[in-house]
DNA sequence: GTTGTGGATTAGTGTCGACTAAATCTCCTG
DNA sequence: CAGGAGATTTAGTCGACACTAATCCACAAC
């Protein structure tokens, strides 16, 4: 008999989820690998493209045999479409699963650095490990005690309750030509170090700037900051990674 | 080779155990299933007493044999010393984990209460989950946020960073004289139903009362609120939930 | 078209933490 | 002090996820 596990698996959902509200569909709660794998299917496959079996194991730290069962596995709860040796994108399903930790992972940087003090290099290894553990609930009291918000702290959009996510197009830094008038949207480096250099120097999204020259082979970009008017050299590794929006005259 | 299990093992702890502050000791991070058995070790061997492989199972909703295994893990990883047969206690290392997690738990419900507008009849499940994932750092900001809070939203005292934890002696309502002057402190009972009725009627810690009377033969007692001088009455089951400390008259 | 090579999958293990069924122990009771 | 009830442990499995070693496939280059 499984008697136990029966009586297990009914405290945990009554109590979280009957009662309360109409509440969103609920999957049968997906393990912490299973959010990150898809996560990182959906970063991977930008724009409909696929992701490869190597790449997803980069991106976890796993072996690459690691990577080949779980997509097996998604792939038998519907959760990603893989064509073996090719890759693998997610279904619908699995895009608003994908969609709904992002969700998480987003509020909760964006929560750690408004109301608990965390600055922005320190708060991705924190929400990596929150958004398996925080209830839907719980993501929502913090969106709404953020007034709704668009962008995380780094400017990536936070896909809504019901999973809509805003889509801008956006140039970087290092691509935008001499003299353009740029609004910095968006900051697409984890790294610690990088990030505090950027905030130490003022370049957070929201930031104004005219591209005012760059250098050859791959040399430095200057812009020049808009509310102060200083001027700010940036290495192509940095630019890079600054995603713009260009500016309405 | 075991170069990608390195890997791994060196990203992880280098970010967050390196670098910042002096740090606490920090044990080589324990599962969540091994933080909850010795919660529940400590929960059920109150005041040196050994706690028994039924009670741990029955608390943790897992099998008996389930618990024998574990408890042998624990007490090869030195967190708990187990007389085969008889029971356990935590070593002093298992007290010292129990208790930071203690302390995790009871900061995370009253921050949600706090802050984010949970009813204390729902944050035990989400703390539950949550103490697992959170980082020390976070929850001193959480502490630090909360005014360094001693008790959580039940009463029950917050054991400190460095591991130490009130007792106070406190009396049951249903063994309390009648007539005694007295400050409900602590609730006792996790149960949502219970919780919402006890709010209800202002039966949280901090209330003053007086016992007024008791009905024999596990009747009811009656106590008068303080500020108000109203009447309630309370079942015997309640009452022993509720614990009071005497009022210095 | 064969062939090489890097990427992917299979094969075989290991660990953690759960389970059921079957021993085994403890201790109360007659 | 023998029996028996109840608690505990052992024995045997299982699923989820990781790993290494070995094999397999795709595709680009000759
Ligand atoms: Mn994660
Ligand atoms: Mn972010
Ligand atoms: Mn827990
Ligand atoms: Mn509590």
């Amino acid at each position: 008999m499984t008697a136990l596990a029966d009586r297990r698996r009914h405290a945990t959902r009554s109590r979280t989820a009957a009662r309360r509200a109409p509440a969103r569909p609920s999957l049968p709660a997906l393990s912490r690998s299973v959010e990150d794998y898809l996560k990182a299917v959906y970063h991977l496959s930008d724009h409909g493209g696929v992701a490869t079996t190597k790449d997803i194991a980069l991106k976890l730290m796993v072996a690459a045999p690691s990577v080949s069962m779980m997509l097996k596995r998604l792939s038998a709860l519907g959760l990603v479409k893989r064509v073996p040796y090719q890759g693998a994108q997610l279904t619908r399903e699995g895009r608003q699963a994908a969609l709904r930790t992002i969700r998480r992972h987003r509020v909760l940087e964006l929560y750690l650095t408004r109301h608990l003090g965390f600055a922005w290099d320190t708060v991705h290894d924190e929400a990596e490990r929150l958004e398996h553990a925080v209830s839907d609930l719980l993501i929502d009291r913090m969106a709404t005690a953020l007034d709704n918000p668009r962008y995380d702290p780094h400017g990536d959009p936070i896909p809504t309750a019901d999973g809509r996510i805003e889509s801008a197009d956006l140039v970087s830094l290092a691509a935008a030509p001499v003299g353009s008038e740029l609004e910095l949207r968006q900051v697409t480096t984890q790294d610690p170090e990088r990030l505090r250099f950027l905030a130490d120097h003022g370049l957070v999204p929201g930031l104004q700037l005219t591209v005012a020259d760059r250098q050859p082979f791959g040399g430095p970009t200057t812009v020049r900051l808009r509310p102060a008017g200083t001027r700010q050299i940036v290495g192509m590794e940095l630019a890079q990674v600054l995603q713009c929006r260009t500016r309405a005259k």
